[in-house]
RNA sequence: GCCAGGGUAGCUCAGUGGUAGAGCAGAGGACUCAUAAGCCUUUGGCCGCGGGUUCGAUCCCCGCCCCUGGCACCA
């Protein structure tokens, strides 16, 4: 059987991970997690690109080798998605060797096939930034900015990627497969830019002005450059005896930002592949980006960068993790501010889902000893909320289907506030004041009603938030079964449970201690 | 310049050819199981601007303005 094969992007290790990265993965996270509990088996695939000039040069500056350089900066970005729960397969970094062998096994496929050519490159090349500068790197004088030092023309034998000789393949498949971009304006994007005559693309690097690479098998003077090496570990990662995993490839989704959408993966990539006799990925899902308030870039140069370790520490992974999915609409950009953060935090979590949680425990322990009592009549107020839990549930799961998580989340909520408001309605702290036997009925079906309620909604938000949902179901000693088929409902299931006298999930900010995990 | 996305309540955003919605923030109220939380009620909008199609447009068409991104062999 076939696996959904979900891949990131992979971080390039020369700085430290911010929140786009952080976002990226949760998000794919999410995806995975959603998928697992439909009952899908999923291979989940994330990891680090390592080569390349800023990292031999920031490993030069940092006067150690390369590898070393690599090692802590890859480790600093698994242990963040380690910390942010990030339950991936398989971690691949570029600088392992079962990556490598691919790279080469594939450029030396390409080479014998005739697509791999030696040619002259002609260029202005910085010798202080050790790279050659583009046109638009230029001033509008036309001379070239102070940070490049002295620029000077000259010529560099290279190798070439026959890149233009499917470009009109590449079209047609974009134009029969309608599905391969998500969202669909990005795949019109791709369109446009093909409109434009290709040039073949230059997948090599002299091995003596860049020695951290993977050396062309066929020429050891060359390293190749950024594409046949950070792309193809998508499959390397999947890679069996010449050809990648049936039961993995070709990959259900890569994930990635808008930012490397055109041209590597929506252009390089599927021609890498088809030249190289293997199937394209199924689809790419494109996101947006984390902007500032006022609609301002993230740089880390100018410092507007927001670490999530942060955050994390602050309020919890859970918290982290709701309000990035909670806020950005797949595909489109969302903005970020400590006040938007404070304000789901309080509203939804603290103050709707915390509370709840907190209260229903407490209510059980103090009008039924701890236990769930079986639900004893079905009158409006319950068939209300359950009727609510059933349109919730379909929508959630359709939603979460298209990758409208922000939307799913919205819905949930609006359920767990119904919660609430079924609570109000019967009073359990009234009822219990009561000696007759009808009001009793009514304590014991509104304690079951409120806490079978509580696990569903709770159960809807584990691709989210799978830390509180845990919480929320030892809380009420509960053990979920894998597949949501199994869980989603509505039933007794809890009936006899001995309940935790009571659950802060998340404590308000002003006396916040970070939360366990 | 070309292409794409966006311009709707103070804020973040949904939305539909037929009297404009949610959440948060603001105001008032009843309650007390609960994290001074929750519940009920409520204030608030020339739906970027100007034309056009239509019985009727926030939604369709044309023009314009503003914001964001892309326009490759950088990742």
């Amino acid at each position: 059987m076939k696996s959904f094969y979900l891949t990131t992007a992979i971080d390039y290790v020369n700085g430290s991970p911010h929140i786009g990265h952080a976002y990226e993965k949760v998000l794919t996270d999410v995806i995975a997690r959603f998928r697992r509990l439909m009952g899908d088996e999923v291979f989940f695939l994330i990891g680090t690109d390592e080569h390349g000039q800023k990292v031999q040069m920031g490993a030069r500056k940092r006067g150690i080798p390369a590898q070393q350089f690599v090692d802590n900066t890859a480790a600093e970005f698994r242990a963040l998605y380690d910390r942010l729960g990030v339950s991936y397969d398989d971690f691949i970094r570029t600088t392992e060797e079962r990556h490598q062998r691919v790279v080469r096994e594939i450029l030396q496929r390409l080479h014998d096939q005739g697509e791999i050519y030696r040619a002259e490159y002609r260029g202005f090349y910085s010798t202080r930034q050790e790279q050659f500068l583009q046109e638009k790197d230029r001033l509008p004088d036309g001379s070239w900015p102070e940070i490049f030092g002295e620029v000077t023309e000259l010529v560099e034998s290279n190798y070439f990627f026959k890149l233009r000789a499917y470009q009109d393949w590449l079209i047609d498949y974009l134009r029969t497969h309608e599905d391969f971009i998500f969202p669909r304006f990005r795949q019109k994007q791709v369109l446009e830019f093909l409109k434009e005559p290709l040039n073949d693309l230059c997948i090599s690097r002299p091995r003596e002005r860049l020695e951290w690479g993977i050396p062309l098998p066929f020429d050891q003077d060359f390293v190749t450059y950024v594409w046949f090496d950070a792309l193809v570990n998508y499959v390397s990662a999947v890679w069996s005896e010449g050809a990648p995993r049936a039961d993995r490839w070709p990959a259900d989704f890569h994930v990635i930002g808008k930012d490397i959408l055109v041209p590597p993966h929506a252009v390089y990539w599927p021609i890498m592949l088809h030249a190289a006799g293997i199937a394209p990925p199924k689809s790419l899902l494109v996101h947006g980006w984390w902007l500032l308030k006022g609609g301002q870039k993230m740089s880390k140069s100018t410092g507007a960068a927001v670490d999530p370790l942060d955050l994390v520490d602050r309020f919890g992974v859970d918290a982290f993790r709701y309000f990035l999915i909670r806020e950005m609409n797949v595909g489109q950009d969302s903005e970020f501010s400590v006040e938007l953060f404070l304000s789901r935090y309080n509203s939804d979590l603290a103050n709707d889902l915390g509370n709840l949680v907190n209260r229903a425990l407490n209510m059980a322990g103090r009008y039924s000893a701890g236990v769930v009592p079986a639900p004893e009549v079905l009158e409006e107020p319950e068939r209300e909320l359950q009727a609510l839990w059933s349109r919730t549930r379909d929508e959630a799961i359709s939603l979460c289907e298209g990758f409208q998580f922000h939307a799913a989340l919205e819905r949930t909520l609006t359920f767990i506030k119904a919660i609430n408001r079924y609570v109000e309605q019967r009073a359990p702290w009234k009822l219990a004041k009561s000696s007759e036997p009808a009001d009793q009925v009514l304590l014991r079906t509104a304690l079951a009603t409120m806490t079978e309620a509580l696990r569903l909604g709770v159960t809807l938000l584990a691709p989210v938030i799978p830390g509180t949902t845990a919480k929320v179901n030892a809380a009420l000693g509960h053990t979920p079964a894998l597949k949501w088929s199994d869980e989603l409902q509505w039933g007794t299931s809890l009936t006899g449970a001995k309940l935790q006298p009571g659950l802060v999930l998340f404590p308000r900010p002003e006396t916040a201690k970070p939360p366990a995990v």
